[in-house]
RNA sequence: GCCCCGUUCGUCUAGUCUGGUCUAGGACGCAAGAUUUUCAUUCUUGAAAUCAGGGGUUCAAAUCCCCUACGGGGUACCA
């Protein structure tokens, strides 16, 4: 029988959303689309200490900005309700049911003893393990005479409920990516289900949320798969086993270099945002970097990370969000952890920000035009984007690579001038604008007309006086731009203008000699 | 330590299940050339993996089996 396809993303507060969790939302994002099924985020906010305020509506609003909507869950609401595992209250009931069903059993042992326990088996180079093997020894339902339990029970004695895994059991699980991994129940600790907070682990609450809101695939990062016996344990002890969803671990995202998973310090380190949005800790008030702030476009940093761990088996690299959904399947997930390249990532978004209409670039720019203080004309800032954008990763770069098309140059590249301002590059330039004074009187304003009118009088002139050609254009290049780069000339003096041409070139003359 | 997962150009990866068409393909990056009388973009070309190493199986292995090494993850009253 085919089942709904019903996946959910299900990220703890406790901080900003890394990217690696960006792609693992993504991932069961394209699953469920390609299977016109639900989407679902489930808050899970169960450990109480390491909470961070804010953390929540981050996540919320990284969504927002990918256009990654959800069906169901925090913030949309749905018939499983609520979706914020703090606000759910039937946790308890279902791990003392595993204690009436002999799966699990009180334990009573402090933390506190536990610390010493480890600490004295690692003073032996063993490590301890609650387990089979060791349970008997502890301070719990199994090991205590029934009175005593009841005992400690009714004093309101802290416990936790663990997991009674049992001694000689093999667990087959079925990886939808890995295929059959195969783990004993001996070499597996009686995990905590439920913690003396009142509160359940992980393990239990993902089991019994999993369950009750028809989780048909679990798909989430591998450092789950060595705890995904414990979770096919649970399905078992609880009887469904039937409805137990299917799941698929996703290869790990790695540092660009070096070795290990990618951490909040890399990004920094590297100079590339390890969050969708920028973050400020509320505690110590460290601001992380994020995509969006960084000039990331939405649709590449998505781009970008489907094809991070997964490809479509052909050589498209290009995709927008409906053609990631046609073409996705879990099959086409590799194994291994993947290392993020910074370069790749700015090679999209070169791609999509070619895309965007100029009206739009123009819209962003013009914001930025004003914040450094310059009121520029929307048609004219139009014109510069379409000239300039193609040689831009990102918006924050238009400014780098049209500044002199909005200001004179405040000084000129020694470099460039060096290499090109000869002795007798003045009275050339000064012999030019006196033409151009002309050419503009003729054109009568018509910038376009002056700027073409120039160009072929500077190739005639340049030609007949046999100047060397390269010399004296970059001498012009400088006077305007105030280096050797830029876009097209003839279009550099079509968009400043007659007057401004002129005055920059006699400027440049006074200056250089 | 123990357990689990992995290992193809610098990086992301195709190819592995269903051995031969793989003298291992693509992309990013890199290099060179062309265009741009500049720079960038763009285009073309190139260098770049003895398929982690070793041992099998086979007429034939990147592909199947075993061992080793290395990398990653887990080993919490964290998720």
């Amino acid at each position: 029988m085919e089942r709904k396809v019903r996946v959910r993303f299900a990220p703890s507060p406790t901080g900003p959303l890394h990217i690696g969790g960006v792609r693992t939302a993504l991932y069961n994002y394209l699953y469920s689309k390609k299977h016109k099924g639900d989407f679902i985020l489930r808050i899970e906010d169960t450990d109480r200490t390491r909470l961070v305020p804010g953390a929540e509506k981050y996540i919320l609003e990284a969504f927002e900005w990918l256009n990654l909507k959800f069906d169901e869950g925090v913030g949309v609401g749905g018939k499983h309700a609520p979706y914020r595992q703090s606000e759910r209250t039937m946790y308890k009931d279902y791990a003392l049911q595993l204690i009436d069903s002999g799966w699990a059993y009180y334990a009573f042992d402090t933390p506190q003893q536990l610390d010493a326990l480890r600490a004295d088996y690692q003073a032996r180079k063993m490590t301890f393990q609650y387990d089979c093997t060791t349970r008997q020894g502890l301070r719990n339902s199994l090991s205590l005479p029934d009175d005593e339990v009841r005992r400690l029970l009714a004093a309101e004695e802290p416990y936790v409920i663990r997991f009674r895994f049992p001694a000689d059991t093999e667990v087959v699980m079925q990886d939808m990516i890995r295929g059959e991994v195969r783990m004993k129940t001996s070499l597996l600790d009686d995990k905590v289900l439920f913690k003396s907070d009142g509160l359940p682990t992980y393990h239990l609450a993902n089991v019994v949320d999993d369950h009750l809101m028809e989780i048909s695939h679990v798909i989430r990062g591998e450092e789950w798969l060595p705890s995904c016996p414990l979770h096919v344990m649970l399905y078992e002890a609880f009887g469904w086993k039937d409805t137990m969803p299917q799941f698929a671990h996703l290869p790990l995202l790695l540092k660009p270099e070096g070795s290990g998973k990618l951490s909040k310090r890399d990004g920094d380190r590297l100079g590339f945002p390890v969050f969708p949005l920028q973050w400020t800790d509320p505690k110590s008030g460290e601001v992380s970097s994020g995509y969006r702030e960084s000039g990331y476009l939405p649709q590449s940093v998505i781009n970008m990370l489907a094809l991070l761990g997964w490809n479509p088996g052909n050589e498209q690299e290009i995709f927008d969000l409906d053609e990631l959904i046609e073409a996705f399947s879990i099959d086409r997930i590799s194994k291994h952890g993947a290392k993020f390249s910074v370069e790749k990532a700015k090679w999209f978004n070169h791609h999509y920000f070619q895309q965007l209409p100029n009206p739009q670039i123009a819209q962003t720019f013009l914001q930025d035009l004003a914040s450094r203080g310059i009121n520029a004309d929307l048609q004219y800032v139009e014109k510069v984007v379409e000239q300039v954008k193609e040689r831009c990763n990102f918006a924050n770069e238009l400014w780098d690579n049209a500044d002199y098309l909005f200001i004179a140059p405040k000084a000129y590249n020694e470099k460039a001038v060096s290499k090109r301002w000869k002795s007798e590059a003045g009275s050339r330039l000064s012999e030019i604008a006196e033409h151009l004074r002309q050419i503009a009187k003729d054109a009568d304003g018509n910038d376009d007309l002056f700027a073409r009118n120039a160009e072929t009088f500077l190739h005639n002139h340049i030609t007949e006086r046999q100047y060397p050609m390269g010399e004296v254009m970059n001498c012009l290049r400088i006077a305007l731009v105030g280096d050797t780069k830029g876009i097209n000339l003839a279009n550099i003096m079509a968009l400043l203008g007659s007057e401004q041409t002129i005055s920059r070139i006699e400027r440049a003359v006074s200056v250089l000699g």
